[in-house]
DNA sequence: CTGTTAGCGCCTTCAC
DNA sequence: GTGAAGGCGCTAACAG
């Protein structure tokens, strides 16, 4: 069933059919030929062709999406929020997944590319990408979310994680707290790189030691933070008495860590963690976590990918999130003396 | 920069260009004609347009994967399995969310059919959605995954949510609770009623007493876990010892709610959730919960579409994945003479 | 307001 | 092993 076969079995021609259809060209066709065109549609079952109608208008209303992994429970709200934002305009996002691999990404984006896709949102990029990222950008719009790309003129839509490291500082440090450690994530994604020099600045302006080797998570996972915080605490060193995980999972690891050591939390050692994710608030202890509005970044990158296909060319500024910090159990003051 | 252009560029036919370019039929050109080929194009920057390629061919290795809400932390491991699989083939996963809207679903469900996707796979269908889903699968094939559709012929891939139910049930009683309750979700999923009904059968067939109401949650929330709590505890007549939530966050609103009344978990009152959320074992007390393996089903779900596709018109069976329980703190032993 | 014409870029015959 | 031709279904441009 094709516009051809409507058009044959109401006796006009098929592009009357295809304005009649169209919302957006409806008026430009008599009243009553629209409602005879919409019955007889309907009456069919005619089902337009989107593939055909997007070679023909050079248009797919699709954007592809590119992920690093879908399993971190922090880029759901990521994609929902780009779904949200697309479903304004019936535009559908198409999922990649770079399994945090550069190799792969580069293979996704050319694929998005064939695939004609009106833009590409990218929430998984590392600093290695940034050429390929740029290239794609002068065949369709790229938007660069959530995962900066320093120096990039790319538009991004943005969290400052740099300031979400900072505000981690200054709650321990306004704690008493005089001996830091971070746990670190991955240095070759933005967020991280961010979050370690707001807080190690944060630390050197208030004087504060900043207890912590050049180790860091080759993935910012539960594991790592274990991992992170058992060579953390196997220093011979003193400890310290605060540590800033770079997410929740890495933080959950170091909870885990400090239980079978015995260090209590937060009598013993305080711990701050990333993201605010939807349960942490119930952990034992609740986790005192810098919120990162993932939805809102989701839905900013998905308006921005928007306004780049309706202004092709137009310079559209990208947009920065401020971070705010949730206290809870897991942090309190360190113990007089120690 | 199109295949035309690159065969006037090597001063052969667009046919053979085609030809040289995909894998399946280089062989039927000369190889030496096929490296040319490849290097011109290489060189030309010529990018293949996926969007003619599946008009003509009248496939687009796309998978339309319907969702409630993507916002449910739940969905996210069922997509990442759904693209996991689909990526063996290299077909991409384009998503449309529902936000549990019957109607969004039929619309969405048209839209991707028209979109010419190649396999539906839907992974938040509610009982009224079956006359349109099976309308759907006589265009493109459907696959019903998550959430059930009792008595369609559709083909599924599912979890024993029955057996989930039932197996909570038992866990209480062998821990010797007479008194059990329930805090049921939508009626109008399947995963609900089967937990309902495994658990009720199960409560049954071992003499125990089911308090509670006909109430069930409107939608599966936190908000209503803990509305759900309350009206349970509010009854006049003994409260129960134990309560099923029928996922993890009525249950995280269930302990809230526990809290607020000053009823100590598991002293008080034992809870048991369901699905076995990522942070869910790190709650204060950590949650006794039914596993559900979202990653598994999602790949058996994106398997069986790539099947469906294969093979167009034979039958092809669906699977059923079997639960276990994770037992931890939040359910113990009631208070003896309670 | 409606019809005619001409492709969008590709792939699959069929012919040689 | 390669070329020529045709058409997938739609819509934009141009006439009338």
């Amino acid at each position: 069933m094709t516009l051809k076969d409507v058009a044959e079995h109401l006796g006009v021609n098929a592009s009357t059919v295809s304005r009649a259809l169209d919302p957006a060209k409806a008026h430009l066709v008599n009243a009553a030929t629209v409602d005879r065109v919409r019955a007889a549609a309907q009456h069919l079952g005619y089902r337009g062709d989107h593939v055909a109608g997007s070679l023909r208008r050079r248009a797919t209303a699709t954007v592809g999406v590119v992920v690093g992994d879908l399993a971190n429970p922090f880029i759901a709200p990521v994609i929902h929020g780009i779904a949200r934002a697309l479903a304004a305009e019936q535009m559908l996002p198409l999922i990649f997944e770079t399994q945090d691999d550069s190799e792969r990404l580069a293979w996704g984006v050319n694929h998005l590319l064939s695939r004609r896709v009106d833009a590409i949102i990218v929430a998984g990029a590392r600093f290695g990408d940034r050429r390929v990222l740029e290239a794609a950008s002068t065949v369709t719009p790229v938007v660069v979310a959530v995962r900066g790309l320093p120096g990039s003129p790319l538009p991004h839509v943005l969290h400052d994680d740099r300031a979400g490291g900072a505000l981690a500082a200054r709650h321990l440090i306004e704690l008493g707290h005089t001996r830091l450690a971070e746990l670190r994530g991955p240095m070759d994604i933005g967020n991280f790189t961010a979050r370690h020099e707001g807080f190690r600045d944060a630390c050197r302006d208030a004087g504060v030691e900043l207890v912590s080797g050049a180790d860091f998570g080759t993935v910012p996972s539960r594991d790592e933070g274990e991992r992170l915080a058992r060579a953390l605490l196997d220093q011979a060193t003193d400890h310290p008495t605060a540590v800033f995980a770079h997410n929740d999972l890495m933080a959950l690891g170091a909870l885990a860590e400090f239980r079978s050591r015995g260090l209590s939390c937060p009598h013993d050692i305080s711990l701050v963690g990333y993201n605010d994710s939807p349960t942490i608030d119930q952990v034992d202890p609740p986790l005192t976590s810098v919120a990162y509005p993932g939805a809102e970044v989701g839905e900013a990158a998905g308006s921005l990918a928007l306004q780049l296909i309706a202004r092709t060319g137009r310079t559209v500024p990208g947009s920065v999130f401020h971070p705010a910090i949730q206290v809870r159990a897991s942090t309190a003051p360190p113990i007089d003396g120690s």
